[in-house]
DNA sequence: GTCTATAACTAGATAGAC
DNA sequence: GTCTATCTAGTTATAGAC
């Protein structure tokens, strides 16, 4: 066999120093822009063992998002963080400049991948596309408690559309940073939570009104 | 001279057709994953043609991202569409799709020179930046003038960020069309644009109070 | 498990006939 | 201006010694 055999241990020491090369080469230089011999290089070991921990690239690739997201999960479900969208828009400031930011660079490998659609059938984009909806269904599960129950009675979808609004602002900045757009993004960050916090009320005044007229009326 | 010396003449008829193939391909491949082969292909010219019409890999996306700039300008400044972040937005849906749609393949080119941040000297890079300051100027003159003159004398750069804000939707969303995300972006096209409404309104609203507030005080 | 050498292939780019 | 043949360098991946 030429490939180990371990399932979901924890990854050990070369490959994980592997992964690491790995993804600090992906964030800046994409998929097709990340070479094996350059992983291994900086890596410090040679392609061959590359070869031998993970069967090709793609795989190589697949594996590191997962790795990558396992990060993430942590850094993002813990008690203490309370406001999710703020706090990842902010992230964003520092997350494409800073290829040592490990927390941030799953969200810009993330895009890579969610861009780079040449890339369909490949084992890493569909490894992506999976990691994509388990991460929608936790920001659900966080920001559905925030939306008043008039609203979700009215209409029980409105917390996931507001993480499809969060999701995407997220993305937005961070492409900004990617661009290198000279903003403030902590400020940002505040007018975006502050955009999502306004049309929920909106959203719950209305129904107030309706309610109101429906009471009006009856 | 291994290259034509026109400068800005309304594009001819290979060139075009060879910056065509390079936007089709690259709406899907990226630019890494573009080769000059398969543009020459897709172009119904040999290699040799298209290295005659453009120097190299580099100066073709340059004048790939300026052609296609053009074209948006063209779709995005008339005087029809009054609701700029609308129309973006919904525009993305089947951008990202649909290999054809030109006036919106732009987008997906630009967010992908944006991303690959490898590319830094790259003149093809160096001219997307320029594009995308040209075109936030662009979006500022259309926006501006619908922020109320009350909240640009507190805040004169209130409209600006309210593009920055739009620009962040608009690149979400066509990530969300690119990851093929399954939502309805009619739909969120309009909860951007009133999201961001609401945020002018709760703006001025907030103003007018601090108005009133000092006007009682004197 | 690690490392070297190299095979097999594909990329961008050019030379030069027409 | 067009096209073919080709060069060079770099890519993924493997074979096989250690």
């Amino acid at each position: 066999m030429t490939r180990r055999s371990r399932a979901h241990q924890s990854t050990p020491g070369n490959e994980k120093a592997i992964l690491e090369a790995a993804l600090t080469l992906a964030v800046t230089a994409g998929y097709e822009g990340t070479t094996m011999a350059e992983v291994a290089r900086l890596s410090g070991l040679p392609v061959g063992s590359v070869y031998w921990h993970f069967n090709n690239k793609e795989q190589l690739f697949a594996e590191l998002i997962e790795y990558c997201f396992e990060q993430w999960k942590a850094d993002h479900t813990g008690p203490t963080n309370r406001d999710l969208l703020r706090r990842s828009i902010a992230g964003s400031a520092g997350g494409s400049v800073d290829p040592e930011n490990r927390a941030e660079a799953f969200w810009i490998l993330a895009l890579l991948f969610a861009l780079e659609k040449r890339l369909a059938g490949n084992l890493a984009r569909e490894k992506y596309l999976d990691v994509r909806k388990e991460m929608f269904e936790l920001m659900v599960q966080r920001v559905e408690p925030q939306v008043p129950a008039s609203v979700l009675a009215v209409d029980p979808a409105f917390g996931r559309k507001m993480v499809v609004l969060g999701r995407a602002l997220t993305d937005g900045f961070y492409i900004a940073a990617s661009a290198g757009d000279e903003i403030d993004f902590m400020e940002f960050a505040d007018l975006s939570a502050t955009a999502v916090e306004a049309l929920i009320q909106r959203k719950a005044a209305e129904i107030e009104g309706n309610l109101d007229a429906a009471d009006a009326e009856s």
